[in-house]
RNA sequence: GGCGACUUAGCCAAGUGGUAAGGCACGGGACUGCAACUCCCUGAUCACCGGUUCAAAUCCGAUAGUCGCCUCCA
């Protein structure tokens, strides 16, 4: 097993990674709320986690992952006056919640499959675990943490020694207004509690619907992650993982209901990923407009470029995103790859040397996951004194945390026979002017076939052809 | 108002006390009818000020700028 070290939120210290279990993770993420597609900032995360978790797999761990899917309770505010995310996005398009639902989850796992992004070990959509959410509010009621005001079902904040373990906040110096949308709940006891069961909110048109011991109703939206990681992972988890901005109130609040249900400490390191930005600030699904994985496609970017552009920074730096920056990387990535496509395969593996390699990304992603490090060990193997089939078997190795189809045999696409045949022509056409010296007839041909989308390259083996995505 | 993060060449970025990795772009060169590809060469004293130290991008303090969180968000 070799060393992890990670920044915890919890402790704000970069420290070794020790597992409850040895040689275990059980890793938890907070997953998509389906109500709307995700954009390129949400998957900035999740490929960051993607890699936590192969990097531990990387280094000899056992890692079992769980994923929630939000399908309820997600509402744009913990106020009662809140609207549930997913009835919005039902509304927005006129269809059920659960059409909805379905639609977003696929639509999301289609844009974790083209980032390679590994699917949990576990994905568990919260309208699955009703019993389990009433189970859990119905223990913290009885041991006096919640309370219900109003129909509604509270965690008590003021129950917990220490409420704010993950971020230094005051709550003197809280401001309830700082969203101007917000509106406070006046059904509660400190303006810290949050609610763990709506029977009372003011949408009756709420879709679905359970009943509980507090009456018809649906879950809020903290107690979700809480009680699926309970069911899946057990009462110890190693490393809870989320975007920045979960930190306060999400996963505060998980922490306070997890640790109050379970009598004893929870979760042992937490793992943030910061935000990508763009020039006007944080990238947001509610300020409009906002950028997807088949957007980058559609402006000619493959998905891998992105999660390219991701690795080459660090997942604790804020990241601006820019189409400058983007092209950059595009260049970078088609170089790697051709790069690495032009090795041979011949030698035998020389371990020994090898090893130096290995020791060096294994320690880059070590040391809290220093991903633009580790592509830089990627650099050094294409520079080593190795030979072809080593650094091969190197760099496969390396794509296993990396997922940037590095080593892929790049498949030779279907083409028409027709078209190829029409293309060889071209090319002797082309070829016998050049011959002649006839130039502008060669260039014309050129971009003859240049408008239909082909591509040529002279080359000492002659010319290639290729067509243009 | 409170809490927190960041600031290294045109851009991305490594660096966790001993005198600045890597990548992309640019420029120069080789190759090429030209172009593309490929190969070679080329650049910074680390936001600013002060301090600690034999030695600081790295530690401490102050200043400035950028950004995030403070019940929508990954």
């Amino acid at each position: 097993m070799k060393e992890i070290n990670l920044y915890n939120t919890l402790t704000k210290k970069i420290e070794p990674f020790v597992a409850n279990e040895v040689g275990k993770v059980k890793m938890y993420t907070c997953g998509p709320t389906v109500y709307h597609f995700a954009h390129i900032g949400n998957l900035r995360s999740y490929i960051m986690e993607d890699v936590l978790e192969k990097s531990f797999r990387y280094a000899g761990y056992d890692v079992k992952r769980v994923m929630n899917i939000t399908d309820v309770g997600h509402l744009s505010s913990d106020a009662d006056s809140g609207e549930d995310k997913m009835l919005m996005g039902a509304k927005r398009e006129h269809k059920s919640v659960m059409e909805i639902a379905a639609f977003y989850r696929d639509a999301f796992f289609e844009d974790c499959r083209k980032l390679n992004i590994k699917t949990p070990d576990v994905v568990e959509p919260a309208t699955n675990c009703i019993p389990e959410f009433i189970k859990m509010i119905e223990k913290l009621i009885e041991t006096g943490y919640a309370y219900t005001a109003g129909g509604n079902v509270y965690f008590d904040t003021e129950k917990l020694e220490r409420y704010y373990v993950l971020s230094n906040q005051n709550e003197e110096e809280l401001m309830v207004g700082a969203r101007d949308d917000v509106e406070e709940d006046i059904n509660k006891k400190n303006k810290t509690d949050f609610v763990l069961w709506f029977t009372k909110s003011k949408f009756d048109d709420q879709e679905l619907k359970w009943e509980s011991p507090w009456g018809t109703g649906y879950p809020g939206w903290h107690i979700e992650c809480s009680a699926i990681s309970i069911k899946h992972l057990g009462e110890q988890l190693d490393i809870h993982c989320g975007g920045i901005d979960n930190v306060f109130p999400h996963h505060t609040n998980e922490i306070a209901q997890s640790e109050a249900y379970l009598g004893h400490k929870w979760c042992n390191y937490w793992f943030h990923v910061l935000h990508l930005n763009d020039n006007t600030g944080k990238m947001s699904k509610s300020k409009g407009d906002f950028l997807t994985v088949s957007l980058l496609e559609r402006k000619g970017y493959h998905p891998l470029v992105y999660r390219l552009f991701c690795l080459q920074s660090h997942y604790r730096k804020p990241l601006v995103f820019s189409y400058d920056v983007l092209d950059n990387v595009k260049a970078t990535y088609e170089k790697l790859v051709k790069k690495i496509a032009s090795l041979g395969e011949s030698g035998e593996l020389e371990n020994e040397r090898m090893a130096e390699y290995r020791e060096a990304f294994a320690g880059a992603l070590g040391n809290d996951i220093n991903t633009s490090q580790a592509l830089t060990v990627v650099y050094d193997v294409l520079k080593a004194d190795l030979n072809d089939a080593s650094k091969r078997a190197l760099l496969n190795e390396f794509d296993a945390v990396l997922s940037l189809d590095l080593t892929k045999e790049t498949e030779s696409e279907e083409v028409d026979v027709r078209l190829a045949a029409y293309v060889e022509e071209m090319i002797e056409k082309r070829k016998i002017a050049r011959k002649e010296k006839d130039f502008a007839r060669a260039d014309a041909i050129r971009d003859e076939l240049l408008q239909k989308g082909i591509e040529i390259k002279d080359t000492r083996e002659g010319t290639t052809w290729s067509l243009l995505s």
